[in-house]
DNA sequence: GTGACCGGCACCTGA
DNA sequence: TGCCGGTCAC
């Protein structure tokens, strides 16, 4: 017999679980147990109400949440509940029903790379030089036009002053539609936006999905945008029992459509809603939760809260001040060190950043001090060169409509069809309007090809043949492509790139398509689904005795003993693109709170005054939110003065070459070259420990004489 | 016509 | 830093 499903609760939490039917809104501030909560709200509505599992819809904010939930209900509930992201969900429905939205039960997703690529050339169709129309800056105004439910038309309805830039994105935008319809595949976006279409279909035609599902509950809900909220109301419509769960504080994918307004409005859009709120903290000691509050208070567009928890008070946050990027991976990857000796596990401290861009410096640093870590993230395995390569391969089988990844792979490994050959393919199916794959098959049109390309079209049609026989088994597949592309051998000759070992990233493809198969068994077509939507979180594997690296976004919904925050400094965290939006900052400050509450012990947070960012190098601020850390969570105050210090020059210490120096992050080291003048002035220095050549700035460099 | 090579440029977060 | 686009040798 499972346990008692209200037993450990509290009262709000067991309120929350009991809640009959309804409208309900659970506000649940970091770590007060909400995971818990709507897990055992589902058990509950399973055991106790006699609810059909098949008929509760659970939305989880990545798919590794979904397992996760699926795993903790299942003491209490048989398989069947409906439990999976929003785009997850929307896949799965559309998948049923393709033909009510134009698409066959094998579309592919598109994702942002192979959007942007189809986007390049679209515009270079016309004409349009890339530089000035950038694939990248249409992508994001065809991505908002599909957030607010606008078609082309619509779209072009809204620009009409001709030859302007989005007048010229909505042109693309129809070109791109059209190259979408007739490819079979969807982007991200089309998954919510024709998924909300088909329910709203349904709702007036056999109503399977509007009245599919008697309960449907949302976690994470201050981050849905508003077709996502349009979702849930028509999913849950027909009963209005609409659970969710959220935190506005942790509002941070705005840039994405999140729209805060979703979950500040509920009670509104919902009459009769419930609120109950979490407001008692498990996981954080006293230090870390009253940092994160105080800083969380100075947004002015939030609704008031307080946490509290009874653990213990909890030592004083740490904060570092470091020279350059390289001494604060040092120094962070230093501090690690300690940790672990004291009997911290590596799995649970975690590094947060920013940007991506500081991993590198990171990895570098862990590495070198012999510290087990994983990058969570950043440059994506599913992003990798060869991974993308052999997944197109893949998807061509499974879809042989999708020209992207034709012409991505016809010439990889090169096969003698260059570039022009594949231009003239592409306007021979133009024309004969129809895929590429169908007009590369075409015996007449191969005899037009002269050179060694018309050899190479006919390997690539073999390889497709055959993979096209292996589509029951994903592993199968893809051994078969990488034989017979001969892609190791390709991948071997490709710039023997130090870091990535493109091999070991082949293996692990056909090792993770080996597991799919073995746990789903859904063949290629299934795999390719299910890779397509995974985040990065979703591949992070939080049992390895590794300390792990990532992006705060990456870090939503989780926890770790100690962490460590870096790259506090103004203009990248909170980052400059911040400034220039209305409440950039306060989504900024939002997820500083969010690095602040994972942690359950510990809290680090760590400057550099000097860093190479995008372009020019140069001094950095210290980040408004060191400041704005109240003093009882600190140390001492000697770290103000060091703030304070940062954008005053330290006196100029006048080097010359020959000379010897001592760096405080680096060692002794000998003056090489003298660069500049001034607050610029740089110096290159031989350090001896390492033997490496740096060039640093003299004002920020911490550097003393040495006799 | 193909493919190797090189220089310029831009990069925040991500399903 | 990697990717894109241009250039050049075969």
């Amino acid at each position: 017999m499972s346990q008692p499903i209200l037993e450990g609760l509290n009262p709000a939490q067991s309120d929350a679980v009991q809640h009959p039917g309804g409208p309900l809104l659970i506000l649940a501030g970091a770590g007060t147990g909400k995971t818990r909560t709507i897990t055992r709200r589902v058990a509950w509505l399973v055991e106790s109400e006699g609810v059909p599992p098949s008929r509760i819809l659970a939305i989880t904010f990545t798919n590794k949440a979904a397992r996760e939930m699926r795993h903790r209900i299942a003491p209490w509930v048989p398989d069947g509940t409906w439990v999976g992201t929003f785009h997850a969900t929307c896949a799965r429905i559309l998948r049923m029903n393709p033909e009510m939205i134009g698409r066959t039960a094998n579309f592919t997703i598109c994702d942002t790379q192979d959007k942007r690529g189809l986007l390049r050339r679209l515009i270079k169709d016309m004409g349009w030089d890339t530089t000035v129309y950038k694939p990248r800056k249409f992508e994001a105004i065809i991505s908002d036009w599909k957030r607010r439910q606008m078609g082309p038309d619509a779209a072009a309805d809204e620009v009409s002053t001709y030859g302007l830039e989005e007048e010229r994105c909505a042109r693309i935008y129809e070109k791109y539609e059209k190259s979408l319809d007739a490819q079979d595949s969807l982007d991200f976006d089309d998954l919510l936006l024709r998924g909300l279409q088909l329910v709203a279909l349904d709702a007036q035609g056999d109503r399977k999905w509007a009245d599919r599902f008697l309960h449907v509950l949302v976690d994470e809900y201050q981050d849905t945008n508003e077709i996502q909220y349009q979702l849930v109301r028509a999913l849950s419509g027909s009963t209005g029992n609409l659970s969710v769960c959220g935190d506005p504080d942790q509002s941070i994918y705005r840039w994405r459509g999140a729209d805060i307004g979703n979950i500040l409005r509920f009670e509104d859009d919902f009459p009769g809603t419930k609120i109950v709120r979490l407001e008692q903290n498990y996981r954080s000691v006293g230090t870390i939760l009253k940092a994160a509050q105080e800083v969380i208070r100075r947004n002015v567009s939030r609704k008031e809260k307080d946490l509290f928890t009874e653990r213990e008070e909890g030592p004083p946050l740490g904060i570092i001040d470091n020279a350059d990027e390289e001494a604060e991976a040092m120094a962070v990857a230093r501090q690690a060190t300690r940790w672990i000796d004291g009997g911290t596990s590596p799995d649970e401290l975690a590094v947060f950043y920013r940007t991506n861009a500081s991993s590198r410096a990171l990895e570098a640093a862990f590495t070198r001090l012999g510290i087990p870590n994983q990058v969570v993230g950043g440059q994506a395995f599913f992003e990798r060169r060869e991974v993308k390569d052999l997944m197109a391969y893949a998807r061509i089988a499974v879809n042989p409509r999708e020209n992207v990844s034709v012409e991505r792979v016809l010439n990889v490994p090169p096969r003698g069809v260059g570039k022009k050959t594949v231009e003239r393919l592409r306007a021979k199916s133009e024309a004969l309007d129809e895929p590429l794959l169908k007009t590369i098959a075409r015996s007449e049109v191969r005899e037009d090809i002269r050179g060694p390309g018309r050899k190479g079209v006919l390997h690539f049609l073999s390889i497709q043949g055959e993979v096209a026989d292996h589509l029951d088994n994903a592993a199968e597949a893809f051994q078969v492509i990488v034989d017979r592309t001969g892609y190791r051998n390709f991948a071997n000759s490709l710039e023997a790139n130090e870091d990535v070992d493109r091999g070991e990233n082949i293996d692990e493809l056909i090792a993770f398509a080996s597991e799919y198969d073995e746990r789903v068994g859904g063949g290629l077509r299934g795999f390719l689904e299910e890779i397509s939507l995974l985040t990065d979180v979703d591949r992070w594997d939080e049992s390895a005795a590794r300390i792990s690296l990532m992006t705060v976004h990456a870090a939503k919904g989780l926890e770790f003993d100690r962490v460590a925050v870096v790259g506090l400094e103004e203009g990248l965290f909170p980052h400059a693109r911040a400034f220039e939006e209305d409440g950039g900052l306060e989504e900024e400050r939002r997820l500083f709170y969010v690095a602040l509450t994972r942690a359950r012990e510990e809290v680090l947070l760590s400057r550099s005054r000097f860093r190479f960012r995008t372009g020019a190098p140069g001094p950095q601020s210290a980040s408004r939110f060191l400041e704005e850390l109240p003093d009882e969570v600190l140390p001492d105050q000697s770290f103000r003065a060091q703030l304070e210090d940062t954008n005053e020059e330290s006196e100029e210490a006048e080097f010359r070459e020959g000379d010897l120096v001592t760096h405080r992050a680096f060692g002794d080291g000998t003056v090489q070259q003298v660069l500049g003048t001034g607050i610029n002035q740089r110096l290159v220095i031989l350090f001896e420990e390492t033997g490496e050549e740096r060039t640093l700035l003299t004002s920020w460099s911490m550097l003393e004489a040495r006799a």
